[in-house]
DNA sequence: TTGTAAGCGTTATCAC
DNA sequence: GTGATAACGCTTACAA
């Protein structure tokens, strides 16, 4: 029922639309791929043949003759199984997708597999893509960081090595811990804890840094912080020596939502209230921040948005134009009933 | 300090490899090719060449002159964020790539964008693809069944319409259903209910028919059967609809883990114990079914088996090896402590 | 501005 | 069994 039905005819090539519009297959050539200057004319009669003929170019034959292959590869991490069912890659992947869906290029996910990494290397750097996309969660960790020297590549977050010399999309991790903060010294907190991620990747880093200098900026005191490796487990574990050190505390930023349900947890089992006792904030937006009860403020993580602006970094590499090296996102409040 | 370091020479070509190993480039493609007869020690010798050149083939000029792409494209459905935040999606990609990987096939992924469909058509029927998988959750409808027509196509579980002419791979759910109600039949139950899935989508007519059956067989009742529509919250209101007939009823079959969970809710709530006033046992395996309490006793499903299988028939069906249109994946009885 | 023609790196069809 | 040689469909100097 298709539009196919009885289509047995061949494919429309260059030249049959060249023939048709009575031009040589130079300037269909330039016409299809927007040419700066050709009589606009023969152009119009070009871009009727190609309707008829409903022509599409072969990508092989482009490619092999331009070099460019309007392919970018969605590097995926070691760890397939995991990496992949985490919501963040999920949603980066449809930020990506997204942008790259109104340009000429296509997406192809090739899992550095366990296997070989070789093979992922060889097929990288062997002139089948035009550029990388690197996903890795929050970890800056990845061995792809020397990549760039050959191809463009594009990072998401900030690599923890050679991060000067790389291209990457980061959210504003400490203007949103900072923000976190300040909503809960606007909320007359004044002995504010903060349940930081891990030390050694940058948005642990960073948010910890945000929630200082606020914290600062106002006159309070930083001494109330405690280290997590954004699990929930870990989360309740800081919360119950926060608490332990018998020292006034009448709020809590955690690094991450999750960390903030394991946060939740302690807080109740002690008998607090949230968010009469102590007030809650936590950093992400993800699925935990509204299935918690109460129902969790936070900072939203633009995770789509990351995905979108990585590909639109990497086009920008790929067909030469300027582009910034590092691109930081916006972070919002989202304020609910933990504060 | 990788192994490109200083390496500016052009990437090596088939003529090269040819001129090194002192033969045609036809040997060198026939060697390449693994191609039935070639001389033992030409072939050896080429094989050094491509050694010492690292020799890479170069795809797009493979695709041009062979008119094969060595491309499979995952065709992700329209609704791309929820899709793709799907586990059961995610899993299903993870097995395809695990596949894959194994093969000389890369995986592209295009989301069938909700912008302009026939983009996408015209890029799967445009020769720019060897093959399409199409991954669509529970249901079975999708608009693609039409697709195999042109190219060679693998479902992912059994479409809704046109399955006599499709290739896909499911799980066998009659055979998992019926599994489920014999470990409550053989655990002492009588009075066993179902909570089934929407009769409009296979799953839910299979694994009906599998609770039916395995009653049937041991001379059981099989009126107690409500329908969900495999949501936590159909799964509830099911669950009380079945209670409210006060009919006696000692054990209770979900059609899939989150509906099991709506299904525990209303017992608990009904006062009543798990397992010991009602046994419950799901479908899926899903992460609902550890993270309920008690711990869910469900069936397996082979999910990234299922996507491995899919990519292993695809790659068959375009090499034109003979292949079964139907595969069946068996499930297994997980127990846990909900019977 | 438009056309001519030379590739791009393989595979495939032939003779040898 | 092996080697010329013609495609494959398009881009891109270079000429006109």
């Amino acid at each position: 029922m298709s539009a196919e039905s009885g289509a047995d005819r061949p494919t429309p090539t260059l030249e049959m639309v060249a023939a048709l519009a009575g031009v040589s297959r130079a300037t269909v050539s330039r016409v299809v791929n927007g040419a700066p200057s050709v009589d606009p004319h023969l152009a119009s009669s070009v871009e009727k043949a190609v309707q008829t003929l409903n022509y599409v170019p072969n990508r092989a034959a482009r490619t092999l003759a331009s070099r460019r292959t309007y392919t970018v590869t969605l590097l995926v991490p070691e760890s397939t199984s995991k990496v992949f069912a985490d919501p963040f890659f999920a949603t980066v992947v449809e930020g990506v997708a997204r942008y790259l869906n109104t340009t000429d290029y296509m997406l192809n996910m090739v899992t550095s597999s366990e296997a070989n990494p070789e093979k992922t290397r060889r097929y990288l750097l062997g002139g089948n893509v035009d550029g990388v996309l690197v996903v890795s969660h929050h970890s800056g960790d990845h061995s792809w960081t020397q990549l760039n020297a050959s191809l463009p590549t594009v990072f998401a977050g900030r690599p923890l090595v050679n991060a000067a010399n790389s291209y990457f999309v980061e959210v504003d991790n400490e203007e949103g811990a900072s923000a976190a903060t300040s909503r809960l010294i606007e909320g007359g907190r004044r002995h504010i804890a903060t349940i930081a991620g891990p030390q050694d990747m940058p948005p642990g880093v960073d948010r910890l840094q945000g929630w200082r200098s606020a914290l600062l900026d106002a006159g309070l005191s930083d001494s109330l912080a405690e280290t997590g490796d954004f699990t929930v487990v870990s989360g309740a574990v800081a919360m119950r020596r926060l608490l332990d050190r018998g020292q006034p505390l009448d709020a809590v930023f955690a690094a991450n939502d999750q960390m903030a349900a394991g946060a939740y947890s302690v807080i109740k089992e002690r008998g607090l209230r949230i968010p009469e006792d102590i007030a809650v904030v936590g950093f992400d937006d993800d699925l935990y921040a509204t299935s918690l009860s109460p129902a969790l403020t936070t900072i939203h993580h633009p995770i789509a948005a990351l995905g979108e602006k990585m590909a639109e970094l990497l086009v920008e590499l790929i067909e030469g134009r300027a582009a910034e090296r590092i691109h930081r996102l916006p972070t919002s409040l989202v304020v609910r009933d933990s504060a």
